[in-house]
DNA sequence: CAATATAAAGATAATAATGTCTTCAAATCT
DNA sequence: AGATTTGAAGACATTATTATCTTTATATTG
């Protein structure tokens, strides 16, 4: 089990790039696809929810695409997040035991409630726009590896 | 997306319950699904996945059941979600970017690997017998609530 | 208006997670 | 030995997730 579904990290990843193509207006979704190795007709569903939330601006038509509709630097990792896979991660019990605790509570339930809120903090932290600039200024790779990158990173493993 | 599959939940509420009974000897995988409310033979394959890591011992005929390999102070629940879920929740990216942030780490690096220790720590200090403990001594709960349940704890709100 | 490029919507398929049911194997008890 | 109780194994069913493919609606361009 994962933190995130792959649908988010597809998202989260797509975010990132449409972030930084910002200053290029729409971006064709099936270009963000092609870039990320991604299936086109997938990411456009999975966009369609942030779309959907007001996060993303969509056009149709030749020179159309999505954008970001407001500034990056103000959308926080966790509106993707929350638009895709939903807040239960950041409200519900680890241990999915509703009405447990309320009362009563488990020797875990102090531990995580305070892990649950720092983990949300952390998401809460960061937004697309630094997540941006690190992929252009510091080379985050935000497609997959195929077998030959992979090969590669191997190789050189000293530097 | 939760953080554990439900697999591992039942798992969890499962072993729970098993050391609570500890001094009983083999419980009947009867038994423990009738009292968590978890259908009978989906809980047997979840626990055989702990009888297969030798955290289980199983017995099979009149009088069997399962009851936990060593102590149950001893056994953490870290090595219950392990044997169900994996490690990959405690060793993976976030993100899911292979290869990614070995030189060049996203802003999320750093904080994600430290919170991931962290939830890891929190995983690998709760013991069972804590935990079977408090389900004893101040009634937690382990199997879900039915509506009647529901409505009785809405209706008490104020004590 | 016609051609084209694009997102949206929806049909279908593949895979994985969850859950039920049947049969088998082993242990116990009379 | 025979009946009974249990876990183990496996067949099947259901649902959710992931993915692809087709069609439709909308906008742009010329
Ligand atoms: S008491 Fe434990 S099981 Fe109950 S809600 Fe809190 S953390 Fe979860
Ligand atoms: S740099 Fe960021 S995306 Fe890459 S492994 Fe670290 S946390 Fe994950």
């Amino acid at each position: 089990m994962a933190l995130l579904s792959k649908s988010c990290v597809y998202g989260i990843r797509a975010s990132i790039y449409i972030a930084s193509e910002e200053e290029n207006g729409f971006i064709p979704i099936s270009q963000v696809a092609k870039e990320l190795n991604l299936s086109p007709h997938f990411l456009t569903k999975i966009l369609q929810e942030l779309t959907n939330e007001d996060l993303l601006l969509s056009h149709k038509g030749p020179r159309g695409g999505v954008k970001f509709a407001r500034d990056t630097s103000k959308i926080k990792l966790i509106e993707i997040i929350g638009a895709i896979d939903g807040m239960d991660l950041f409200t519900e019990c680890a241990l999915g035991l509703e009405g447990c605790g309320v009362y009563k509570p488990c020797p875990l339930h102090d531990s995580w409630t305070e892990h649950r809120r720092v983990l949300r903090e952390l998401f809460e932290e960061e937004n697309l726009y630094d997540l941006a600039m690190n992929v252009k200024n510091a080379g985050l790779r935000l497609r997959t590896l195929d077998q030959k990158e992979i090969l590669d990173l191997k190789s050189s493993k000293k530097k």
